[in-house]
DNA sequence: CCCTAGAAGGGTACTGAGTTCCATTAGGAG
DNA sequence: CTCCTAATGGAACTCAGTACCCTTCTAGGG
């Protein structure tokens, strides 16, 4: 059994005591105390007080980025899919610890506002990926920037949701649910630029009828009526 | 000319420190000092040095959501856009100060993650009328709670898209860019829960042909393939 | 084996935000 | 004039974060 880390330790101490008098009641030096550590190593290994719960935000960031430069080739909407799941992979990994720190989180505002400005710059990231995108085989319009601002809001909105769901215990499979709510955004977003397109490719009506236009009307219109969700 | 009051010797006081000197290297005392103020008057005032620069931002989201409130009955797509023009709106009539703060949060970490966090709480607001929404006479599916979370996004991106573009100088007419992009947001997603819906209504296609099904595949595709944005 | 350079931890003192508590003053009601 | 209240001012405190310097331990070259 080897010696656990500096950071180590003090990340232990810092949620040990978060968990027993909260964040705001635990100060740096109980924190360095704990952890039989210099108040002055504390700030070496994290910025802030905050970082200690954010540890490896940045470098899970530039991974994103990183697999989102990568996949420009292959089609978007796999390259968006999959870098989200990259996401969620992570604080799945992470397992209890993010548990944890979201019990911290959702009480602490500091910290909840820390936390959405964070997903603010996942959002960027997917954001710039979705502007600059040169469109693969099937559509081949360059994004609006206004349309690109409000896909990358619906992909981490949808992320988000899965992940918090997770997070609460509500969520058995996560990345099944990714998945879906991926696929679900992905649909809005496809079909709505191209109408005639569905889900999974393309979806033609043809029928033929001897009838009057105005004898067929009262069956469209209920069939257009019930068609919601 | 009446007395300015307390409260706005110190914005004034505040904002030409930060012009001068920036907003970091300005210290509470520098600003109570200017405006001839005790320290403790400030903080009564404010509850942080942040709050000078967002002043009536609690004020706005509780506009915002009594709105929402009061517009429950209308259409809710409606209701939406109407929120979301009082938050513009609200800007607009601010003038030159709104684009002040823009140019020092654009600079300052601190305030941009600030900044987010509050357009987070507007999401929320969003969020919720949304998913509580009793869909009016043409809808009348209950919105799924992600499909809630996507649209709030998705709204506040539209909002956050032209408002940005405003403060920047690069937006002549900004009510009306945004009931536009208000518009598209909406088209995403009524489209989406109905596909037969286009913008305006419905789009109903009904063709005649003693042609074989198979000699009209190439024209159809040919329809098809062109058919982006 | 010694010497040295550099990395890693530790300590002290400072700045500045935010809080607490108490003193002062101004203005209005009686 | 007095009493009450609300608003301001001020002193002293806590705590996060920074700057600077010191100690220790270790690796590697001579």
């Amino acid at each position: 059994m080897t010696k656990p880390s500096v950071r180590d330790r003090l990340t232990a101490a810092a949620f040990a005591l978060f968990d027993e008098r909260g964040y705001e009641r635990t100060t740096v030096d109980d924190i360095t105390e704990r952890a039989g550590l210099g108040r002055t190593t504390f700030f070496r290994h994290y910025r802030s007080k905050e970082d200690v719960i954010f540890p490896d935000h940045d470098r899970l960031l530039e991974q994103i980025g990183e697999r989102l430069r990568a996949s420009s080739h292959s089609t978007a909407p796999a390259a968006i899919s999959d870098a989200v799941q990259l996401a969620l992979l992570h604080y799945l990994e992470e397992g209890d610890l993010a548990r944890r720190r979201y019990a911290i989180t959702s009480t602490v505002p500091a910290l909840r506002d820390r936390e959405i400005a964070s997903v603010a710059r996942y959002q960027r990231l997917f954001r710039e990926f979705i502007a600059g995108w040169m469109v693969g085989a099937a559509e081949m319009a360059t994004i609006s920037p206004l349309r690109a601002e409000i896909m990358a809001a619906a992909v981490v909105a949808a992320h988000n949701y899965v992940l918090r769901r997770w997070l609460r215990g509500e969520s058995g499979d996560p990345v099944r649910e990714l998945s879906e709510a991926m696929q679900q955004v992905i649909d809005l977003f496809t079909a709505a630029a191209s109408p005639s397109d569905a889900t999974a490719g393309t979806t033609i009506v043809a029928f033929r009828t001897g009838q009057d236009i105005d004898a067929l009307l009262p069956a469209l219109r209920n069939l257009v009526g019930r068609s919601a969700e």
